[in-house]
DNA sequence: ATAGGGATTCTC
DNA sequence: AGAATCCCTATT
């Protein structure tokens, strides 16, 4: 389901499971925003300057993660898509939190938050999971320490029912107007979980 | 070797 | 509005 472009793959994560297991326990919530980027074409994508160091899992096999650190000091979560060779990964924008809510809490060193918003944030959901660079180029589908998984079809309808919305990039301003405005970051409408951006 | 800057978050 | 803070990328 990973091997398509990441526009197509990024509204398709909403409402899926995001889960970590730790030696501390087990921490999950619910995709529900996300952001596509694309290869070497997208100005926007750490992929535009082709296959590096840094970027090697964008152009690796679709399903897994690359983790980046951004402004020194945060890890962001992707998963990879399209296909082996290809460039392209959806960032994890926000997760609402369903189980281990005492853990991610515990994680976040600052006073606790309204439990919707422990994970709302790319830095923040990545804090609250433990996900940092050790899990980069992790395959997400193996079910182990970090991955994907589907929910129960009624969850999932019923959470999808809200509606899907769509906007630009977050923080993409250096792409140039044409690439910062594509419309590529999905988000369930209204979501309490929503990331700071989007909250009212 | 070095300069410039960032797919963010928090506090003032 | 500005800081925090590391490392990636491009250039010399």
């Amino acid at each position: 389901m990973f091997e398509i472009p990441a526009p197509e793959l990024a509204p398709a994560l909403l409402g899926l499971w995001l889960i970590r297991a730790t030696r501390d326990g087990l921490a999950a919530g619910v995709i529900v925003e996300t952001e596509a980027y694309g290869g070497v074409d997208d100005r926007a994508s750490h992929a535009r300057a082709g296959r590096t160091k840094r970027t090697e899992p964008m152009f690796g096999p679709p399903g897994h993660a690359y983790v980046y650190l951004v402004y020194g000091l945060h890890s962001c979560l992707n998963v990879v898509s399209g296909m082996d060779g290809e460039a392209g990964a959806v960032l994890i924008r926000a997760v609402a939190p369903t189980i281990g809510l005492a853990l991610m809490s515990a994680r976040r060193h600052r006073p606790a938050d309204a439990d919707d918003r422990l994970a709302a944030g790319p830095a923040r959901l990545c804090q609250a999971l433990a996900v940092d660079r050790s899990l980069d180029g992790h395959d997400l589908t193996a079910g182990r320490e970090l991955w994907l998984a589907d929910p129960e079809p009624a969850t999932r309808h019923a959470l999808l029912a809200r509606g899907v919305a769509r906007g630009p990039r977050i923080g993409v301003a250096y792409a140039g107007p044409d690439w910062a405005a594509r419309p590529w970051r999905f988000g369930l409408r209204d979501h309490p979980a929503l990331s700071a951006p989007f909250r009212p």
